[in-house]
RNA sequence: GGAGGGGUUCCCGAGCGGUCAAAGGGAUCAGACUGUAAAUCUGACGCGAAAGCUUCGGUGGUUCGAAUCCGCCCCCCUCCA
């Protein structure tokens, strides 16, 4: 443990993880007392957690690492219906055995970010599906619901711009998603003294709207800590990348791919990202950033991030083979490879391609291994001619620019690996087998 | 149930009988420049090697010809009951 108990709000403040705190004073106070326990709802809107909710897991780690105790809450339930927040349209609605699927893997996901076997503050995981789903309409509505004005309700941003917007509207199923949210809240607070909400910035309304609940129900007094939802400096969306989400599942996105994401965010964002997904202490963070300054095409503040978030996530062997591939690749001189770089490519996880022919077409080749995909996200052969055409391919180090281009075994380095490159990030193997 | 407004290519959004595979923007991919950066510039962006084929909520019509007109149906929004 470190620091007093509420040294974490100072460090979450100088690290940017801050958008808004309920009452500052008064939070600091209380964490002050003594550990306290906070949480944070995750929503099972698909089978694996992606980069984005890396920063309330690491944000729960951090409360953890200061004594306090870190809830994380599936939402078993709330998943069924859908949060309006951030949501410019209605949901559609999973199926239940979906959600259900969902919430085990992330609550498997989510643990190892936090730890269960310490003294004093060991860390929980619950689903609000254990209060929720047991609940009938009568008590939600006499118990829960009297204590919510609905003119209250709609004046919270979230469905507010829902209410507002002439061409969406919002679904009473959505509208409620609040009410939950805030009941889970108050169901923590009275069963484990949860006094403290965490959530992205547009969890605002929900969570205050727990507090508030809390209040009326039980009397007591409780905290918000919102974080600010992750930019990037060009405006873009955070954490997509050719083909949608950066997942932590590596069988959705694989640890090279994964490396290859962080040591390639824009130079404006490197440092901001080191202070929110790792926990590289602040003198370090700002030795990284005079590095940037000084000799920015070094890249070491890169480097770093995504050796740091790539450990943390897939561990030390995972970080050692995608630096072997990235060294391998990028030092740009294939000629220099052996043939036991090569057959450590493939091992490390760079996808490649066994074939037995002796030749096989180029084209053939980008279409087999998903290289040639289309702007819109189809594989296309035509698309796989339109790169070959446009100077994109090179094979072995060497553009290729005939469409009927044959990768052929015997022009194979070492007689079976043929590299292939689509523009300069992204790589395929060809190994003929014997 | 009534009145009105909508559903267009990944997203936003024009089009409102032919010249429309459908303006413009965004996103995405590639090329140049670089530092596996940003910005910028260039090209691509329904499928197909091509002829051509399939798209504008669904379906059936009217037309030589429809995303555009008509009927029915589905979905969304606003107001009224």
């Amino acid at each position: 443990m470190k620091g007093s108990g509420d040294q974490i709000v100072s460090d979450l403040q100088q690290l940017e993880l801050i958008a808004q705190v309920s009452n500052e004073a008064a939070l600091r106070a209380h964490l002050a007392e003594k550990p306290r326990t906070v949480y944070c709802g995750f929503d099972p809107t698909a089978d694996s957690l992606h980069i984005g909710n890396l920063v309330p897991l690491l944000a729960l780690r951090r409360f953890q690492d200061y004594g306090h105790r870190p809830i994380l809450l599936v939402g078993g339930a709330t998943g069924l219906i859908g949060d309006p927040g951030g949501r410019v349209s209605e949901r559609t609605l999973k199926p239940r055995d979906q959600v259900a699927a969902f919430v085990d893997k992330i609550r498997q996901q989510a643990c190892r970010f936090l730890d269960f076997e310490c003294d004093g503050n060991p860390a929980l995981v619950v689903d609000n599906a254990d209060w929720v789903n047991g609940l009938d309409v009568i008590t939600y509505l006499r118990d829960i619901g009297k204590h919510f004005s609905v003119n209250a309700m709609v004046q919270k941003e979230t469905v507010k711009r829902r209410l507002e917007d002439d061409s969406a509207g919002i679904s009473y199923t959505e509208f409620s998603y609040m009410i939950l949210q805030s009941y889970d809240f108050a169901v923590l607070y009275r069963d484990h003294d949860c006094s403290i909400q965490m959530g992205g910035s547009d969890q605002w309304g929900n969570i205050t709207s727990g507090i508030d609940l809390i209040r009326r129900m039980q009397g007591g007094q409780a905290h918000a800590v919102t974080y600010p939802l992750i930019t990037k400096s060009d405006g873009t969306k955070f954490g997509k990348s050719a083909d949608g989400a950066v997942w932590l599942d590596p069988s959705k996105t694989s640890e090279y791919k994964f490396y290859q994401f962080w040591i390639n965010c824009a130079d404006d964002d490197v440092i901001r990202f080191l202070k929110i997904f790792t926990f590289l202490s602040p003198a370090e963070i700002a030795e990284l950033a005079a590095a940037q300054q000084s000799r920015p095409e070094a890249r070491l503040a890169h480097r770093r991030l995504a050796q740091e978030v790539t450990r943390l996530v897939h561990g030390e062997s995972a970080v050692t083979a995608v630096e072997r591939i990235t060294a391998a690749i990028f030092s740009n001189r294939i000629s220099e490879l052996t043939e036991e770089d090569f057959a450590q490519l493939a091992q490390d996880g760079l996808p490649s391609t066994q074939v037995q022919q002796e030749s096989f077409g180029l084209l053939d080749l980008l279409f087999e291994s998903s290289l040639a995909t289309t702007p819109k996200g189809d594989v296309t052969r035509g698309q796989a001619k339109k790169l070959i055409l446009g100077n994109s391919i090179a094979v072995n180090g060497v553009k290729q620019t005939d469409p009927d281009y044959l990768l052929q075994g015997r022009n194979a380095l070492f007689g079976r690996y043929h590299l292939i490159q689509k523009g300069k990030k992204q790589h395929h193997l060809l190994v003929h087998s014997d």
